[in-house]
RNA sequence: CGCGGGGUGGAGCAGUCUGGUAGCUCGUCGGGCUCAUAACCCGAAGGUCGGUGGUUCAAAUCCGCCCCCCGCAA
C-alpha cells in the first residue's frame, strides 16, 4: 500500500517516524519549501523534511499544492492513501479524489472544537481541562471531514502548549497506528462532525501574544502557559519589551490597579490583575535579555524593582 | 548588508560616555553562632573583562575587523 505523507514542523515528526517504523510504504514526503529563518534570515528546511531525508525518502515541496501542475505530481506516485499532519497548505480537491482510501488528517483537537492551525494554543487559552486528537477525513473545508477516530487526553495546570504539544503528538501517531488497520480492512464507520459544536483555532496573532493586565490572573495565567513555548506572551515595563514565561495565581485579592507590582519580598513578585485577582511572575525575560528566574533576575537588572511601579506601559 | 540590546570570576548585573591597581547581589569552599536552618556573623578561593589587530606611558574603557547570545521585524 503506497502511501503519501504530507506535514511540516516538529509536531508531524513522530507521526511520521512511527508510520516508516511499522512499515508503511511512505513513498513520498509533502512538505513547505525551505523558508528563511530567524536573524539572519537563514534558508531552513522544516522538521519533516530533515526526518524524510534521514528515512531516504523523497520529497516534495510544491509552494502552493493548490496548483494543478503541483498536486499532479502527487498523484503520478498512485497513493492509496495520503496522510497529513499539520501540512499548513489546504488540499485541493482534486487531490483528495486521487487516493482510493482517501485523504486523513492527524489534527490536535477534539473537533469539532478547535478547527484550525493554533488548536493546542487556543485550547490552553482557553482554559479547557482536555484536549486531544481527531483523525478525520479531509474536505475541501478546513478541519471538517467526518471524524475516523478520536482520543483525549487531560490538560494540567502545569502543561503549557509545550508539554501538550509532545503529548499530543505521540498520541496522534498512536492513534493514527490503531486507526489505519481498521480503516485499510473497512471496518470503520466515519462519522459527520457536529455542525454546532464547532469553534476556531485560527492561528495566534500579534494582539493575542499581549497581556492585557485587566484580565483576570486566571486568563493571564493561561495565556501565557498557552503561549509557552512560542511565541510567548509578553507585557511592557516603562516601555521595553519583556517577555512572559511562567506565572502562578495566588489566592488573594488586591485593590490596586490591574499592572501593578504590589509586592516584592525575595524573589517573588505580585501583580495586580483584573477584578483584584493576583498573579505571581516565575519566570520573565526582558527583550534583549535571556529567559530568568525571579530571583536570578533580581540579581542584575530587576535590582531596581519597586512595589507600586506598573506593567503594560 | 533589515532595526536594536548584549558578551566582565559558577549565575545575574554595574563599571565603558569623562582610559590609570575590576565592583555589586548571589553561589561555592572554610570557620563561627544555633536544637537547627535555605537565616545570621567572619574569612577565602575564583576573572587572559568574547576573539584579534591598532592608538597610548597606560585599554574592560578609544578605533578597525571577526565570532557568539538575545529582542523586534520577516
Amino acid at each position: 500500500m503506497k502511501v503519501v505523507f504530507m506535514g511540516t514542523p516538529d509536531f508531524a515528526v513522530p507521526i511520521l517516524e512511527r508510520l516508516v517504523e511499522e512499515n508503511y510504504d511512505v513513498q513520498l514526503v509533502v512538505t513547505q519549501p525551505d523558508r528563511p529563518k530567524g536573524r539572519k534570515q537563514q534558508l531552513t528546511p522544516p522538521p519533516v523534511k530533515v526526518a524524510a531525508e534521514k528515512n531516504g525518502i523523497p520529497v516534495f515541496q510544491p509552494e502552493k499544492i493548490k496548483n494543478e501542475e503541483e498536486w499532479r505530481k502527487v498523484e503520478e506516485i498512485n497513493p492509496d492513501i495520503i496522510i497529513t499532519a499539520a501540512f499548513g497548505q489546504i488540499l485541493p480537491k482534486g487531490l483528495l479524489d486521487v487516493p482510493p482510501l482517501g485523504c486523513i488528517n492527524v489534527h490536535a483537537s477534539l473537533l469539532p472544537k478547535y478547527r484550525g492551525g493554533a488548536p493546542i494554543h487556543q485550547a490552553i487559552i482557553d482554559g479547557e481541562k482536555e484536549t486531544g486528537i481527531t483523525i478525520m477525513y479531509m474536505v475541501e473545508k478546513l478541519d471538517a471531514g467526518a471524524i475516523l477516530s478520536q482520543k483525549a487526553i487531560p490538560i494540567e495546570n502545569s502543561d503549557t502548549t509545550g508539554t501538550m504539544h509532545n503529548k499530543l503528538s505521540e498520541l496522534g501517531s498512536e492513534l493514527l497506528l490503531e486507526t489505519l488497520p481498521e480503516l485499510i480492512e473497512g471496518s470503520i464507520v466515519a462519522e459527520e462532525q457536529d455542525e454546532d459544536g464547532v469553534t476556531y483555532a485560527p492561528n495566534i496573532s500579534k494582539e493575542q501574544e499581549l497581556i492585557h493586565w485587566d484580565k483576570t490572573s486566571i486568563d493571564i495565567f493561561n495565556q501565557v502557559r498557552g503561549l509557552a513555548p512560542w511565541p510567548v506572551a509578553y507585557t511592557t515595563m516603562e516601555g521595553q519589551r519583556m517577555k512572559i514565561w511562567a506565572t502562578e495565581i495566588i489566592e488573594e485579592k488586591t485593590n490596586e490597579n490591574p499592572g501593578t507590582v504590589i509586592k516584592i519580598n525575595d524573589d517573588n513578585v505580585y501583580i495586580a490583575c483584573g477584578e483584584g485577582t493576583v498573579l505571581k511572575l516565575l519566570e520573565i525575560q526582558p527583550s534583549g535579555k535571556k529567559r530568568l528566574d525571579m530571583k536570578t533576575f533580581f540579581h542584575g537588572a530587576g535590582k531596581d524593582w519597586t512595589s507600586g511601579m506598573k506593567l503594560g506601559e
